[in-house]
DNA sequence: CGGATTTGTTTCACGGCTGCACAAAGTGAG
DNA sequence: CTCACTTTGTGCAGCCGTGAAACAAATCCG
């Protein structure tokens, strides 16, 4: 009997905003919210009402426990446990994996590892999205979109995979194309997006993992083969005007070192990779074993004991630090982390890393950056799930009415 | 006698986009601010009318001329002729330039060159405010804000000059600080903001130039010794986390080039800068003049003659371009713009250097990013007047209101 | 001169947000 | 235990910017 019923919708403008504060852990409480968004009590109530009636959130009047503070205690917001989720696929050198992840980069569900390689991209990414459409049948949770995470610098807007020299495909593969094909033939009605790896695994870490409240974000990781850059601004990826920015493999970091196939002496990828550690440190590798395994193992639990391979880290550790200077010297990021074979290195000599990159970036102050390790476990299959939550965080009300 | 008369206050969040539409020339009539703002024809005529009312812009019923087209003409607009200005100051390596810089880039009113140069940069600074103060008597315009451009990084926020070497400041010269209390001194009562004069050169293409419309803009340019660089992204200059971002003097672009102080080889810096085409030519440079302008004595107009001239260019534009392609892999821009002797070398060889960009760049496509020369008489200046603008373009009624 | 077309103007409505007043839920001192 | 105090959630009035729609104006074209 009410004149005016639904004037609940107030809040839409915000309410991006406010699901990403939630989505990434910086709002535990509707008060936090209030301040972090910059808005009055009134709107982030509305906001917080809006998000919980769209199923994304749930807010629970009592408080997380004794907070010890004075005062009323704040509502507290968490992501809904049985909310929506995104399938996530990352296809790497040795198969796939395939996930349904829900907001806060949480891992709901997950299919088997699947180790297999095909030179065909439509059979790999076909068999992956299948796995994921069982995977929602047994779950029964709704989907919102897609992404798929693959070891290759991927063109936009197009969507080829430029150089998936990883997993035998044929170079320009459109796996955007072919994604959406998939999920079309496996009745998941979504739209989907893909990346390359490294991004999405620069984004998943910037928004739940070590990267997190970063502004001018750098990852650089190495795969089986070759070295990954990444660079997160401000919250969104960084990918250049063609998807093609941070191409640092072949950033020169030893006039007198390897011949590269890109023509140069001394490239980042032919000099820190983990075949370049295995032969610089004299040992044959494995053509069975992924080179990243025996680098790894190589180096072991901290510092190596043997002399030969000590002496190979710390050479691959001054040019990963020449590499990374020239890196900071250009875009000035106020976090780096690294990830593969380069986040073991930094374990084995972390001091040593540091003051290459400070005595080799022009300012003290710039060099001085912090180096972390990567600290989840599957970032760049979370990172596909991000690349698929974008739209839903961007416009919630929108994302959640299509369907 | 109407109930409601003050309510053309509609229109104040498309202000700042409006304004910046026909700052950059983007929006000659209303009607094409309409479609360029996205909005109603009606919310286009209270945008213009309010910035109008601020004295910005002058709103002619009257076409541009026969316009051609069908259907009513739209009204122009056209930034006031009398309207506001900025200070802009540029500090180089012979002395200063002052000027009064209109919206548009226009510049209004010029001081007298000056030729000094000092170790103390409050002696500097103080005298081009001083002439800026004079300039703002003579022409009784208002002022809105203060922009300087000087040749060194400069660290935000704290607004120090860390390597101002051509003009013999010290280092870490709190030249924000000095530039702050000068126009006080001087009575000119608007805040000031400080700038690398490449950084600032590449706003101004970006803006006005060659540059308008790019949306990644990469920006390289050669002072008096050393190469400094840019980049425009989405319309804003991306200096990184602490100002010091594209530093890419020091990119190794020949590992059996010269040794540079930094401690490598064959820096960029050190092997396309004015004297290493004058040591590459064979020519003793005169330490009377200015090393920029000697280079570009021996290229003279065109292709030089000089076969050892001719080979010197070759050599620097081969480096060049080694330069430039690591940057296109790191940033991938969609424009690059050359300015100092970088742009007489893209002159005397245009051909040369898009084919070392090209086949050095690990994507061709990437690689064909065109390279154009700078556009503006003093890019740096306009880029300096830009810096001082930006607050007016961000919330214009605000910026306007305060005095 | 009269459609056709495009643009400027007026009016109305509505959605998102702020500001304010008040209620609710905790802490801490006595 | 009670009462001040602090902080947070909620309801209500109102403002401000924008969109939609109808109308008026200005030019081209036949």
């Amino acid at each position: 009997m009410t004149p005016t019923r639904i004037k609940l919708d107030r809040g839409r403008g915000a309410l991006g905003p406010a699901l990403e504060l939630v989505h990434t852990g910086r709002a535990p409480t509707r008060a936090v919210l209030t301040t972090e968004l910059g808005v009055t009590r009134a709107t982030a109530g509305a906001v917080a009402t809006e998000l919980q009636a769209l199923g994304l959130i749930t807010v629970d009047p009592r408080p997380h426990a004794a907070s010890g503070a004075q005062g009323r205690p704040s509502h507290r917001l968490d992501i809904a446990a049985d909310g929506p989720v995104v399938l996530a696929v990352q296809v790497h050198a040795d198969g796939y994996r395939v996930a349904l992840v829900g907001l806060g980069g949480r891992i709901v569900a997950t299919a088997p590892a699947c180790m297999t390689v095909d030179a065909d991209p439509a059979r790999i990414i076909g068999d992956a999205v299948a796995a994921g459409a069982e995977l929602l049948a047994a779950t029964g949770r709704r989907c919102l979109g897609a992404g798929l995470a693959v070891p290759s610098a991927v063109a936009e807007p197009e969507g080829t995979a430029l150089n998936p020299l990883h997993v035998a495909w044929p170079a320009g593969a459109r796996v955007h194309d072919i994604f959406r094909d998939c999920l079309a033939a496996a009745g998941i009605g979504v739209p989907g997006r893909c990346g390359n790896d490294v991004n999405l695994a620069a984004l998943a870490e910037h928004r739940h993992g070590a990267g997190q409240g970063s502004q001018h974000l750098l990852c650089v990781a190495t795969g089986h083969r070759g070295v990954g850059g990444a660079l997160v601004l401000d919250g969104r990826l960084h990918t250049g005007s063609a998807g093609l920015a941070l191409e640092v493999g072949h950033l020169i970091v030893d006039p007198a070192g390897r011949a590269c196939h890109c023509g140069a002496r001394g490239c980042l990828d032919v000099e820190t990779d983990p075949l370049a550690l295995l032969e610089t440190a004299g040992v044959t590798p494995d053509p069975a074993l992924s080179p990243l395994d025996q680098a790894r193992a190589l180096l072991g639990e901290g510092h190596p004991a043997e002399p030969g391979t000590r002496q190979a880290v710390e050479q691959l550790v001054d040019r990963l630090g020449q590499g990374l200077a020239t890196m900071v010297n250009v875009l000035n990021p106020d976090r780096i982390i690294l990830g593969g074979l380069h986040q073991s290195l930094l374990a084995a000599a972390p001091e040593r890393l540091r003051s290459v990159v400070a005595d080799r970036s022009l300012w003290g102050r710039s060099g001085s950056v912090p180096i972390l390790p990567c600290s989840l476990g599957h970032n760049s299959l979370v990172g596909a799930a991000e690349l698929a939550w974008q739209p839903v965080l961007d416009d919630p009300a929108t994302a959640l009415a299509v369907r």
